[in-house]
DNA sequence: ATCAAATATTTGGATATCAAACTATCTTGC
DNA sequence: GCAAGATAGTTTGATATCCAAATATTTGAT
């Protein structure tokens, strides 16, 4: 089969890596970062595929597992995410029977979200297999996790949420 | 500064970080990854804010870039996305006149993408504001960058696109 | 009382993604 | 040749995010 010198796709010998990081962002961080937290992510959801878990839910629950009781606005700001985005993820738990909801007595526009028990046991098997996860990337980052750990920091903190 | 141990939403003093990055998630490396994607993708997208260039163009015309001509399907292969997933992206890219198709003589139901001249211009101003956005992450990265973008690649390779 | 601020929800819109169905075309096997 | 199956690209449908603006309700301050 003839092949034209730089269709790179067609290139015998390119492995994985080659496809997923094409030769073009060889030295973008950015670029690298971006895949990298794409196979994560998705490595994390397959693992989450045979249970009745959603990805999503990981960081709420386990924040909510700390915290006693947030309103869906204290969550938005500690997740960093917009409450009107937490609202349909809050409906999803509820139905669940993962949250409750309890009405401020003292403010009746607003309540708190706490952790049923059955809420606390999702968390826990999340929480679990997020560990495994986390093992799993531990093994391949290897020593230089905390490195890893402050150079990633370093970037949120930088970069903020602008 | 005094830190209550579990009241993180309510604890006066705190930084970015510390709400970007609740404690729960303090030493979660898949947590850390998806954060620093997150708002390095973010800052990447507010710099083409008063562009007409859109992030999700970079990959797709600077691949094109080094490789002449690909069919759909091989740019598929090369960006790591669904073939159903470009052809709205290489709509949008073929109105604006970045992008041309050729029809393959040889097999009237495939055909080509190439960048046209102005794709190549298009291109060109994208990456100029990729750089300068990677500059800044590099700058924040330090010497650390090599080795960064080995753990990175090795993350990919290990977790692959499974 | 009124009016501004705050709380949560709803609605609308923008992205991105994949999978499956579909059309058109090509290739194979007979 | 021609039917059957493979392949290329598109369309459609579903999911999952996300944010911003408009809304209702309540609170608190004047």
């Amino acid at each position: 089969m003839p092949l034209s010198e730089n269709a790179a796709a067609e290139t015998p010998g390119r492995n994985e890596i080659d496809i997923l990081i094409p030769d073009a962002f060889r030295d973008v961080l950015g670029y690298h970062l971006r895949v990298a937290q794409e196979v994560s992510f998705q490595a994390f959801s397959a693992m989450l595929e045979k249970t009745d878990l959603k990805p999503g839910w990981y960081s709420i629950l386990t924040i909510l597992s700390r915290h006693e009781a947030l309103t869906p606005s204290e969550l938005s700001k500690v997740c960093g995410r917009d409450r009107s985005t937490l609202t349909s993820t809050l409906k999803g738990l509820a139905i669940r029977g993962l949250i409750e909801r309890r009405r401020n007595p003292d403010d009746q526009r607003s309540y708190s979200v706490c952790l049923t028990d059955e809420g606390f046991r999702m968390q826990s098997r999340l929480h679990a297999i997020a560990q495994e996860h986390d093992r799993r990337l531990d093994e391949i980052v290897g020593k230089d996790k905390d490195a890893l750990l402050a150079i990633l920091t370093r970037i949120v903190g930088s970069l903020g949420r602008g």
